[in-house]
DNA sequence: ATATTTAGTGGTGCGATGCAACTAACCGTG
DNA sequence: CACGGTTAGTTGCATCGCACCACTAAATAT
């Protein structure tokens, strides 16, 4: 197979990326509360509808797709996101219609107070989905799974939570991405074993009854997995 | 920011995809015994170094950028791979001389026995990589990481044993990937269990010393993993 | 004071896992 | 052909982690 041929009558391929942003709402009870950022196409293709924050890799000015991401969540929200990952790569002649694309999909997550800057009409129930533009359903899906999977051996939902935050308010979290209540013994001993967070002193959420010690995380903790 | 615009003028983006294919030597003693299969670049840049098997995607021909790895194994080794699963996309301004590009990497897993057929020169053991082409090094690093994770909770590594095994070769491939030996009678009974495995009946590999059942691979399967 | 609600801690029983001893089957050797 | 060596495979036990449940603590409301 000769390179430069190769090289030479390769037709264009698109490439992007796409931002599956995730945040979780803790006030509603109903449902696991999970919800994605979305914004409204202003040009075609799918004009008007709904879709994932992305765009064009810019070779110019992004030094990876990683940087890329963070440039189109940049100028889609105004400000740097608090933890980006790589998700999958999807790929295909048919996902959009301008051509034969590539599409390198982050998952971002972001805590409810910040994503109170978000327009409130495009913050999506995962699991109640509206019509989304190309193939985002399917990489939302892909995202939502992936943060459940972590959640059940690593640290990664603390960043759905605000700086500070209370033991019970993450159990709750926990509870809601692996869909099944938790004891709150375990949890507790679990967490501090783990040492993922850290009390901070004397800060203490006051409510109508007695007050939570707030806690910050630590470093980003995986934990073991054994066969 | 203008859609036309921006995707007339936006440069060339190489697409490629790059194979970890990665195999065990269970005779090798020393070491884990994982070993990658390469290639000798036959065209620039990097003729005549080691790379990984890979090639551009061809729109008109891949369905997606799965089938482009499928389809370069196949021109590279003659046959379709047992195991084929997307690791990560690579991308960036400097690792690829010709240009800004972006790779889709995969990794692949094969048995030894066929790969048998891939020149033992071009089968590097992961802990000792000759000097290679553009970031493969660092692609099959990740390669190996994952591989090693998934061993922990999955029993993805039946795909680099042959059709049928013993429960010992198995036990013994599970401690070179986690780095630890394994207790005979717990595997076992976690094997049996999870029942990712099956009698072959009647079927036993006879050696010096007392023969032992073969198995073989029933589904897929992936544990539970807990907080 | 007392009820109510949420925060947070301790104890206990069971199941999973690790460890070690045991049996089983084959081969080679004197 | 008995015996030792080696690997296959099982069994029993002891221990550790964890789910479950009961308890105390601190606030508010009436």
């Amino acid at each position: 197979m000769n390179m430069k041929s190769d090289s030479a009558m390769r037709p264009k391929i698109l490439v992007t990326v796409d931002v599956v942003l995730l945040t979780v709402d803790l006030e509603s009870s109903l449902s696991d509360g999970l919800r994605v950022g979305l914004i409204r196409r202003d040009a075609a293709p799918y004009k008007g509808a709904l879709a994932l924050p992305g765009g064009y890799v810019h070779p110019e000015e992004d030094e990876n797709t990683a940087a890329a991401a963070c440039r189109v969540l940049k100028t889609k929200a105004g400000k740097a996101v608090r933890y980006l990952e790589q998700l999958a790569t999807f790929s295909g002649p048919s996902r959009d219609p301008r051509g034969w694309s590539v599409s390198v999909c982050y998952v971002a997550l972001e805590d409810r107070e910040t994503m109170k800057q978000w327009p409130a009409d495009l913050l999506a129930r995962v699991d109640a989905l509206p019509p989304l533009a190309f193939d985002h359903a399917t990489l939302i899906g892909a995202a939502v799974e992936r943060l459940r999977n972590k959640a059940s051996y690593s640290a990664l939902p603390v960043f759905l939570l605000p700086d500070t935050f209370t033991l019970s308010e993450l159990q709750d979290l926990y509870g809601r991405l692996l869909g099944t209540p938790l004891d709150k013994s375990s949890f507790r001993r679990k967490v501090r074993e783990l040492g993922f967070v850290e009390e901070v002193p004397g800060a203490f959420k006051g409510g109508q009854n007695r007050p939570a010690q707030l806690y910050r995380a630590k470093e980003m903790t995986t934990f073991d997995r054994t066969i």
